[in-house]
Order: C-alpha cells, then structure tokens, then sequence
DNA sequence: CATGAATGAGTATTCATTCAT
DNA sequence: AATGAATGAATACTCATTCAT
C-alpha cells in the first residue's frame, strides 16, 4: 500500500510529521478541538491512525505542539519586523500591526487555532505554555507604554487600549477572505491608523 | 432518582426549561458546544437525561436557543440605550458602546457562548439565525456610517473601524473577571473613549 | 431488535444487569481479565456495549463487582455450615472444608475468577475489598488456632498448614471436571481427610 | 535511539536474548500474559521493539519459550535432587519437596509465570508442551504411587493428594516474600511435614 | 543485529439520541 | 412532565506485528 521511497509515498504533503501538522492544523480550525477527530486529521493527513499515534502522543499533545509552533513562528515575524525600526513607539507600534495583521492574513489558519484553542489546552500543557501567553501581550505593553511614558500616546488606559488593539487584529483571522476587494498593504495601512488612534497618537 | 418537582431537585433554578437553560449556557462556555456533553448539561440542571429531551428536541437546538436568546436580548438592551439618546452618532455610538460594555460584563457566560459558538450551528438554524449576525452588525455601521455622512467621524475606513470597535468591546468577555480593580463605569468610559477615537471622531 | 415485553425481550438470562454478570463471569474465567474484552462479554450477554456501560462504569468495575459478590456468596455459605457444628475445632475445620470443596465445585467459575482475578484490582477496589480478603484467611486460621490451642491439631507451623489447606482447596476449581468419576461427596471426604492432615488433627 | 552494543543499553542485562527474557518475565508476572504489552517488555529490555522481533517471532512464542525454559529449569533441580537420594518414597519426596520448594522462593517469578499462564498458551504451543506438563504430575505421582504400593503412604487417594501437596507448594510463589520472618530451610521443613502428613506418611 | 516508521484490527469508553412507560 | 433502560456510531488510544533499510 505504501511506496518504497519515503520521501515520496502516498503521503501528498512531505513527511509524517508535517502531513500531520498540516492536516490537524486544517481540521482543528474548521471544527475547534473537541469537533476535531483524530481519525478526520489521519485520513486528511494521508496516514493511518497509528502513524498519527507514532508521531504525537495524543490529541492534546498535538494541540499544544501546534500552538507552540505557531506562537513562535509569530514571535519570530514580530521581532524581524521590529529589528530594524529605532526607538520610536508609533513606529514600532505600526510595525508590530503590519506583522500582526500579515501573520493573521497569511496564517490566518494558524491565527484562528491560537486565538481559540487555548482555552482547550490541559492544566499540564497550559502551565508550560504560558510564557508565551504572557510574551504576546509584553510585545504590546512595552511599546504602548514607552508611547505613553515618552508623551506620544495619550491614552489614559494604556492596558485596555492594548487590549482593544490586540483584540482587534486577532479579529481579523476571523473574517479575512482572500477573495475580498482589500489588499493587504491597504488591510495594514489602515489597522497601523486605527491602533495609532486607539492609543491616541498625537505628534504635539 | 429526583422527585417530580423540578424546584426540589439537587440544584433547583426554576422550572426545568430554565434549569437546562442556566446549565446549558455553563457548560458551553466552560468546554464548548463539542466539549460539552448532554449528559453533563442534565446532570448540572439537576434534571434527567430524558427530561432535556423534553424541552429541547437536540444539542444543537439548545445552542441554537440559547445564541437566539442571548441576542435577542443584547438587541433588546441595545435598543433601550439607544431609545433616548438623540440623533447625535457620536451619542449614538457611545450609548451602544455603553451597551454592549455592560452585556459583557453583565452577562459574561452568555457573550462567549454568542461570540465562539456561531461556528458551530448546523446550516438549518445558522440560516435561520443569519439575519440576528447581520443585524449585530448593522446596529453598529449604521451609526458608524451616519457619523461618517455627517463629518464627524473621520476614519476613512469605516468597515474596518466598526469591526475594531466589535472586536475590542466582544473581546471584553474573555479576559473580564469581576474581581478585577475597575469599575464598571470605568470600564464603560474606557471603551467609549476608544471606540470614539477607532472612528476618528472629531468635531472641528 | 428487541421485543416490547422488558422481562421477556432479546435478553437470554433475566434482567440487563445479571445477564451481564454471567456472561462476565464466563468471559473473564475463559480468557483472564485482560484477555477478556467487553465486547465479548456484550455479545455473550445478548446486549448492547452501551447497555452493559449503563449497569457497570468500567469493566475494572465489573470485575470488583463480581469478585465482592462471589467473596460474599462463599462466606454466606461457610457461615452457614459452621452455625450449627458446635465447637470442636476438627468439626468445624471439616465443615469449613466441606463449604469450600462444595463451593469450588458448584461455583467453580467464580471460584477460579476470585482465586485468579485479584491481582488485577486496582488500587481503589484492592484497597475497598481488602477486609474480604482478610476475612477469607480468618475464617481458616481462626478454626487452625482454636484447634492448636486446644491440643486437638499438632502442626508445629499453623500457618503455612492453614496456607497449604486453602492453596489445596482452592486448586480444586482449577481440576474439577464435573464429567469426572469422582462425586462430591467423596471429593470433600477425601479433602477433609487431606485438611484434617495438614493440621495434624489427633485425638490421643 | 540505543548504541549497537547491547550490554551498552539503558539496563543491561546481557546480550538481546537474556536481557528480553528477563524483562518478560517481570512483565508477565506483573501484568499477566494478555496484560503485558510487547512495547513494555522491550522498552524494559532496553531494546527497541524491532529488536525483539528479532529474537521472538511473536509475544505467544516468548511466552512458551519462558514456560518452557522454566519448566526445563525446574526439572533439572528436581532430577539433581533425586539422583543420589536412594529408593526410599519418603525420602524421595521430601527431596521433592524442597527442591520445589526452593525453586518457588528462588525462581517466584519464573514459578508465577510457569503456575499462571499456561492457559495462554495457544493449541499449538500448548499441544507441544504437554509433555512437560504431564511430566511435573508425574514426578510427584511416581513418588507418591510407589509409596503407596511399598505400604509406606496411606492415604486412601493419591491423586488427590498429589494435586493438594502440589498445590501447596505451588502456592508459596503467590505469597512469599524475602523479607519475611522464616528461613528457606525452616520453611522447606515446615513443607516437607506437611505433606508427608497429606499422603499420610506411617512407618509402622 | 537493529532500527524508525508505519499499519489494521482491536481496546475501553462516551456520545447524542430513542422509546416504552 | 418525566424516567430508566437501551442503542449504534463514534471517541481517543493501544495492540501485536511488519518491513525497508
């Protein structure tokens, strides 16, 4: 049933583990955690349910890999966009909504399975992860506020304007179509303006 | 094993239908619709298993019920803050901020079922239930777009704007605890303020 | 599938709840604990996986189930043949092995799942059915001891001889084939004799 | 994941062969046949479960091989205990006795798993190794038959005695513990009386 | 000798749901 | 208005085993 040459088998999507990661990733967002099953992923996957097993230890485990991956490969884009961009916070505020909102464009399913399947996480796992929680809301506090301690952003809630900030460009995973009239340069451009103003940036 | 009066069974809320209901809405919000179990829901309303079945023919027509319900009365709650305030969209806007501030927090339980479980009505009672997603839009781009026709609010992206605004004020239910240090008024105040400066709201 | 009259349906042996400890006790004598699976013990039973589930949380539960009952049904029966022997140890001692040479052979299934199945109890059924297990040696020693105290059994180790009279009667349920020319009553004459032996039962 | 040199694993016990024997035996005794999982034994071994593979074709082969080299094991102590113990049935036995005995305490496990698991033999395993078992009744029966013929022994029923001494002794692997109170030697004595007194031992 | 990757049949258990009463 | 007993399909997961290398 399975070629010889394992590099190129029944497989469609590379190797074991990847096909894996790939077809859960799909599953878990299009019916959440507990809609998924293990079988749905396998058979997507192009594996047995065994090969599944060989691979990642249980369901959950596969939730928390997933998540982890996707938390860093977000880290990862933030700290590129915001190696080169100085000191300013509006700048380096706009440039975290550009990687934020390109992430949740181009991982928009990675976005939506981090965004909801964190609550599905055991006690065990979430412990483990929850650095990263904490690191995807200190790359928005630090900046919001150096803005506010700099006098640039003149919010008075720096917390719940990065809240709202944050929840917003989630949001957009939820309903971004790439069929739609937007591009994405537009798509940033305009959520770099709308976060600028929920911290209310102002120059003088 | 419970006696035939629903008032005397182990956690008496009221007659069954609102027993399954106050039960029903718990466990969805703590484990999700697919997380949940039927059984579970019985058990918290202190009800049979067949006893559910009699108020409600499925678990997706509970969900179905309980979404229907949840909104209808955000609308209702909309709709009273709305009654009085004028035709001002700057008004407008922060009446239903304030609304919608307070469901959130008011009815926590009830605006996390509403926010994640949309996804998981079947097709017959999503379709049915379409034209309430529309109108919880529609409540907030009206006065949106008015604000903008009228030259007070000066976003030049008023979809996006109106989708920040919904994301940042739903968002509130998932990080919200009532033990917090705020005030709701706080809150209310906070929001209202960002929400005005999402939609760019300016006077001059 | 199944007829309207609950008492008379698709059910071979009675009520849900005893065809499922006889056809687990079946199962679980012919292939162990472990071997035996609850599919099996459905099938045998005439009933469904779920019905089986509805009468027992887990075959772990099952099997303590059976294994407290059958404890159970062999202490009525000793204590019944010792209610009215008096008080002479070798008397007694016969009695006892005449209850528990009858017992292997009549209950010959339950014997051999008591005897064998214990170690595969759980902690939490070991621990809850471990005076049964006491209990079982006391009946023996407590009539080994009396007979020792008073001169009528001169074993110098009533210890291991109350060991090796039980581990003999207990080996009965593993031989005994009811085909066999032996009858019952000469099988406990034999036995008493045997036990009698061990013990160094004389008068003189 | 283990280097190539076998005695180099994480419990090196010897070459592949022996380091699987011993780790199925403690499996087997622990769990049972049907309880002890392959992946147990070899991960206890120390090998990967491939390795096994290469050294018994199936779970059901290394079980018959263990009883079988078990068996073998035992009656060669037997044999050596009998050899230079002249013609007496009385003294024969008791050389039965304690080399049984001795191998109870010093092989528990092998005894467990030679007294337990033969019923898991599949036919043609079991078919193969009857003889042996037919052998361990016949060791003692010859012993036990010649006495009685030479008057020495007069128990009125051999057979059953032989099957209680026998049971008795093979009993003492489900119960002892090293660190028990009594010396081997003390209970070899205790067990030679013993069933000395079960075929009813009298010179007279 | 030994491995890593894979499989298909099987495991115990839970699911939403039904139905006669 | 409610129940106890049952079902069939699905659940996550494990099993002994295989095979190319």
């Amino acid at each position: 049933m399975s070629t010889a040459v394992p590099t190129d088998g029944p497989i469609p999507r590379g190797g074991g583990r990847e096909a894996i990661a790939t077809a859960a990733r799909e599953v878990f967002q299009e019916r959440g955690y507990h809609g998924a099953s293990i079988r749905d992923i396998a058979r997507r996957a192009g594996l047995s349910l065994s090969a599944l097993y060989y691979w990642h230890p249980s369901k959950q485990d596969l939730l928390a890999a997933l998540i982890q991956e996707n938390t860093l490969d977000y880290f990862r884009r933030c700290d590129e966009a915001l190696a080169g961009v100085g000191d300013d916070p509006a700048t380096r505020l706009a440039a975290l909504v550009g990687a934020t909102v390109l992430y949740r464009v181009e991982r928009q399913t990675e976005s939506n399975i981090s965004n909801r399947e964190w609550r599905n996480l055991e006690p065990e796992h979430a412990e483990r992860l929850k650095e990263l929680r904490v690191k995807a809301s200190t790359i928005w506090s630090d900046i919001v506020d150096a803005g506010v301690a700099q006098g640039v952003f003149h919010c008075d809630d720096p917390v719940d304007a990065r809240r709202a900030a944050q929840a917003a460009c989630n949001a957009i995973a939820e309903w971004y179509r790439p069929e739609g009239a937007v591009t994405t340069d537009e798509l940033i451009d305009h959520y770099v303006k709308i976060v600028l103003r929920i911290v209310d940036h102002r120059i003088s």
